[in-house]
Formats: C-alpha cells, structure tokens, sequence
RNA sequence: GGAGAGGUGGCUGAGUGGUCGAAAGCGGCUUCCUGCUAAGAAGUUGUACGGUCAAAAGCUGUACCGAGGGUUCGAAUCCCUCCCUCUCCGCCA
C-alpha cells in the first residue's frame, strides 16, 4: 500500500500518478477519511490522558474522599464520552485502511503511459522465429502424442485442468528441474512452501482485499490455494527486521498454482495456455531500495536465461502504465512466440514492488549504519511458467511427421532423448 | 481429536491490580581504560501513530507484555472468547 504520509503531503502528485493507471482510481476519499480519522484520534487520546491524570491522583492516596469520589465520576463520564469517540476512531480507521489497501501502487518514471496492452513497448527481441509451414496448435500436437488428455482432465476436475500422460508429465518435471537447477545455480535460495496459505500472506502480497473472487478458498478453513508462489514466499519475512548485511536476499520456488480465472470466459478455452491448476518456478528477491532497480534488471535476465537455454524466440516489453500489475510500480513481460498463434504470448511477468508489498506484509530491514528499519523493496517474476513452457517448445519444436524434437538442454533430463514420437501410450 | 502447560522487549527470564514500557542477565551501540587481543568501567538501547520544528535531532502526547472483548478511577497482572506454541495420548504419509 502507499505511505499515508506522501498522500497528505504530496496528494497532487499522488492523484496524477494514479490517474495514469486509468484505473478511476483517487485518493480524495482517503485525504478527507484521514483527516476525521486524525481528528478523533486526537479526541480520544485527550480523554485518555485525562483519564490516566484521574487515576494517577488514586496512586499518592492523599486526597480526600470527596474529591476521589468526583474524580472517579469524571473517570467514568470520560470513559463514555471516550467509548463513543472511538467507536468512531476504530470505524474511520478501519475504512481508511481499506480503501488504502485498495489503491494501486504508483508506476515508475520510466513507466510509458498508455490505457491498456496497447500502450506496451517492446524493448528487445531475441531468437529466429522458425519458419514452419502450417504449424500446429500444441494442443493438437500434444493430443497426438499422448501427452496431454484434455478430456480426463475435465472428467476428474472440471474445465481448465489437464492431465499430462507419459512424456508430458515427464518434461514438465524435467523443465522444473532445469529451471530450479539454473536459478539455484545463480544464487537463488531454492524453497518449497505451503500450497495452502492464510488471508494475511494474500493481503501482504496484494491480491486480497481487491480481488476476492480470482482465488479458491477452503470451504473449513480460513486458507486459499496459492495463485503464485510470490504469495507464501514473498510472506516467508512477514512482519520480520532483517538484517541489511542479508539483503539481498533471493529465493527460487517451484509451486503449483491455483487460479479461478473469473472474468477469463472465452479466453484460451482451448489448449494448456490458461488453466486453473499450472505448475511455475518464481524468483522472488528482496533487497534495499538501492539496489532494487538494478536487481529488477538482473531478475528478468535470469528469466530470459532459461528460454535461452531452451532456444525460445522471445521478446521483452515495458507495461505501460495502464497494464502494469496492481502492486506493480514497474513491470517487464517476457512473451514466448507462439508459431500456430503467430504471435508472443506472456510467458514470464517480472515486477518491481518497491516498498508496496512490504508495507502490507511488514517486510523491514534494519539499516547497517544502525538507523531505524526501513520497509525494503519486493521483486519477483516467473522463471518460467512451466506449462506455457511445455506448449511453447511443443509448437516450435514441432517436426512434419507429428514428432517434437527435444530441446538440447532438457535432453539430459528426459533420459537422453531427442524425439518424442507419436505413440499409443494408454486406452 | 482428547488432556495438560505456556505465550512478556533482539534473546533468556522476573513480574498476580497503581511506584511497570516493564527487574536482572545476555546481546547491540557509545565513551573511557589498554601496545594489540582478551578482560574491565560508565552510559545507552523497542515499535507505531500524532504534536512541536523548514527539516532532522530534540522535546512531547497516545498506544503496544499473542489477538479481541469485559471488570475497575486504574490491568502485563482478574474474567470471557479466539489464535498460536510445547508435552503426553489418539490418528496418520
């Protein structure tokens, strides 16, 4: 969330930053909120210094009785006057909190303007796009190859989950470990969370208040499945001073995530681009706000660093500022070419929090010159999505006769294969 | 799931109605002493929000002893509810 204290003092600035958003969003509400909020605030704790003058008089004992007894009406009196007050204290407070948990974060400099995905700028391209004649949808070719059963998958769960067969189930766990394995290699501290995480860790990470219907929650228990691995590692610190000699801190985690796609109906039906259920790798780091622009930079490189590997055409784009994600204050998608779409389609989403998602989740670090803690800054990004990933490689490695050919690096974690080939692998 | 114990400051741990934002020790920081190290001496040592201030420092107000309510002039301390941790039993991969 943003600092109470720049919107009252810079609130024009505040207002015309999230006016590029083009979200509707303002923070009026909460300039004229926190001032009745500081007002009763001030209210109330006037009555309570009173109050503790009353009873500090009871301690010496050397009053006479009458007065204790008038002082002790006072007491009470102040104290009604006192619980009306902060009735309306703890109400104001409250809202205020609310709707400043539902404010966006406000996009960097460097962030272009622009409404919506249009208004994205392609900062570079990288790969040869393979010159396929007529190329196939991955679903098509995966169907073929008996990697993906769409239809079971829906049989066991509902639409938007997918059982992988046979080789399928295979490279999605060889580009786990591939992806896992490099990152690791890079520094990144490898975690397996929790799947299942509380209210608070979505709060922290800022899905939750704004977007209460995009996750599953348990019917029994105050849980939700996690959309990302960003949401139990980002809180891993939550509400925690760390140490600045430990910043910066990086973590790579290997999750599934969950996902209700309300408000996605239509888009992608066919196909492992969009499901409900998805299996990804995140990077996640913390570090100073010194640092943090340039630990962005490097986060994203490792995440193009496994398409690489995989030789995946690919470009990177700048969000504008009506695109870029709700915590977001400056966000960079990676998109993988997609031959049968024939087009990028996002593989990889690398976000700079600055101190937004720290304020939410009391993510602290003690400064080494000894000073106060100060919020620290909050980066990920997926490193990759790994089903995107598997349909990625199955349509451009995709061969005339219905085969796909390994990509070279993952060939050592497929047993040395190099082809997958059509096969009856089950009924 | 059942029974019991417990949740206090960075840590250990005292504290059963006012003198407690909280003893003591450890750790941290500052200074002094010391050829260096070790040891020693003194002082200092949380967080949040507000006021004062150009700002910082400083000063100052309020809150915070797991969370939320209650009793009381006054609660870390008494009462209620919830959460969490530990031990034992049960169950289980």
């Amino acid at each position: 969330m943003l600092d109470l204290k720049l919107i009252r003092e810079k609130a024009d600035f505040v207002e015309a930053q999230l006016a590029r958003r083009h979200g509707g969003f303002s923070i009026k509400p909460i300039v004229e909120l926190d001032g009745r909020y500081r007002k009763a605030q001030a209210e109330w704790e006037n009555l309570n210094r009173r109050r503790n003058e009353i009873s500090e008089s009871f301690k010496t004992g050397k009053l006479p009785k009458e007065e204790l007894e008038a002082l002790r009406k006072e007491a009470s009196s102040a104290k009604e006057k006192q619980d009306q007050v902060n009735e309306e204290r703890v109400n104001l407070e409250q809202e205020l909190n609310q709707m400043l948990l539902s404010i966006p974060n406000l996009p960097a400099q460097e962030v272009p303007d622009g409404e919506d995905e249009n208004g994205n700028k392609e900062i570079s391209t990288w790969g040869t796009i393979p010159s396929i004649k007529n190329p196939r949808h991955h679903y098509e070719i995966g169907t073929d190859l008996g990697i993906f059963d769409f239809e079971r998958g829906v049989k066991i769960a509902e639409s938007r989950f997918t059982v992988l067969m046979n080789w399928g189930a295979k490279i999605e766990r060889a580009l786990m470990n591939l992806m896992l394995d490099t990152h690791a290699g890079k520094g990144y501290v490898e975690v397996f969370p929790p799947i299942l995480v509380n209210r608070d860790c979505l709060v922290g990470t800022g899905q939750l208040p704004k977007f209460e219907g995009d996750y599953y929650k348990l019917a029994d228990d105050d849980l939700y499945l996690v959309p990302t691995a960003e949401v139990p590692v980002t809180n891993l610190y939550r509400e925690e001073v760390l140490e600045e000699e430990k910043l910066p801190i990086l973590h790579c985690a290997y999750t599934p995530n969950f996902r209700r796609e309300a408000g996605s109906a239509g888009k992608d039906t066919r196909g492992y681009i969009r499901q409900h259920q998805f299996n990804k790798i995140e990077l996640v780091k913390f570090t100073t706000p010194e640092t943090s622009e340039e630990e962005h930079e490097k986060l994203t490189r490792d995440a193009e660093t496994i398409l690489e590997m995989l030789q995946l055409p690919y470009r990177r784009v700048l969000l504008c500022s009506g695109d870029i994600g709700f915590c977001a204050r400056k966000c960079y998608d990676l998109e993988v070419w997609f031959p049968a779409q024939d087009k990028y389609r996002e593989i990889s989403s690398c976000s700079n929090f600055g101190d937004f998602q720290a304020r939410r989740a009391g993510l602290k670090y003690r400064p080494k010159d000894g000073g106060k803690p100060r919020f620290l800054h909050t980066i990920n990004g997926s490193g990759l999505a790994i089903g995107r990933t598997l349909a990625a490689i199955l349509e451009n490695y995709q061969n005339d006769d219905g085969s796909v050919t390994v990509p070279e690096v993952l060939q050592s974690y497929l047993g040395g294969i190099k082809r997958i080939e059509p096969q009856l692998t089950h009924a």
